[in-house]
DNA sequence: AGGTGCATGTAACAGGTTACATGATTAA
DNA sequence: TTAATCATGTAACCTGTTACATGCACCT
């Protein structure tokens, strides 16, 4: 069997949770799973066109009145794969890429008052993200399923941290030089 | 002036911290800010061409021996375009892309013990990024630059709190159905 | 003589975003 | 009537990785 894409699973997954268009799967996506791995059109109608050469999921023209619409399904297969791959534990990916990180790693190069300044706005960015991560704390804690709220779990701690250490650091900083 | 890249950024930083060469900056990226912003050969000598033809570096052939050998360093023009990158305060990007998360998210269309299994194998690795990162946290508490520490401080914060709190929930989930 | 490190580079590939085009349905 | 939403799709672009090729220098 082909080993799937990163799209590929994020379809399955999406599939196995009751999305069944291209459009309900990025509508969902970007309610949900955007915080920690995003998907575009662009990647998802090929892909799915994909998954479906493959065996891997199954279409069916649906129309809701004039308006075309295409519904997909998992297959056997499709089931097989995704559950192959959520049992699989190799060295998961995590990939982050930080601006602020990296701009205070080169902060040196520029006046040290923009240290403070850089940590604020990452914070305030940090901050709304929390915000937007608490908005679905609780239709994930009462859904049917036990998975999203579990993620949303990890990623509140991750966002929190951070705001957390920001704050701290800001203060440090403050006491530190004197400056705003 | 035209927007620099998010590789140029990197490397007009490096050569701001004394990095000279494209391989050299490979190097130091590779045991520094390749947690959180990674680079290539592939990016890297491609990049240096463009940022010379922009004016913002400047090279100079110095061979070591026999042996090829190509210094590069910031022009004026390039020293400005950093300081006005790190003194910007808009909208840092923020990108985390976490496999553990979406099958996590997905984890209903598994057998429950596999979230188990997929924290487990999660932490172990992000225990080992933490021993790496603390590798790095003496030379740069004594080196000459304060942003490496204050950018690694923060890495620290943001790994240390989802190994902490994987261990918290590997614990509840053990509890909780008893498996494993 | 051979392995490791220094040093430069590119071609092929992978993965993804943005912007655009199209058009029906529904609620204000 | 008009704006928003549902719905599908693609082409151009951007960014980045991997794998490979090349060759000198230095240490053992």
């Amino acid at each position: 069997m082909k080993e799937l894409t990163p799209t590929g699973r994020v379809i399955l997954g999406m599939l196995s949770m009751g999305r069944n268009t291209g459009y309900d799967i990025k509508q969902f996506v970007d309610k949900s799973t955007r915080h920690f791995w995003a998907a575009s059109y662009g990647q998802i109608y090929p892909e799915l066109r994909r998954l479906e050469e493959q065996g891997l999921v199954q279409s069916r023209s649906e129309p809701s009145g004039g308006r075309a619409r295409t519904v997909f399904e998992l297959t056997d297969l499709g089931r097989e794969a995704l559950r192959e791959w959520l049992e699989t534990t190799g060295d998961p990916l995590w990939e982050l890429r930080c601006e602020t990180m990296l701009k205070l790693f080169f902060s040196d190069a520029a006046d040290p008052r923009y240290r403070i300044e850089q940590l604020r706005t990452f914070r305030e960015q940090q901050e709304r993200k929390l915000e937007q991560l608490r908005e679905l704390e609780e239709p994930a804690r009462t859904g049917s399923h036990n998975g999203p709220y579990l993620s949303l779990q990890l990623g509140l701690a991750l966002v929190g941290s951070m705001v957390d250490w920001c704050r701290e650091m800001e203060h440090q900083l403050v006491e530190n030089d004197g400056s705003v």
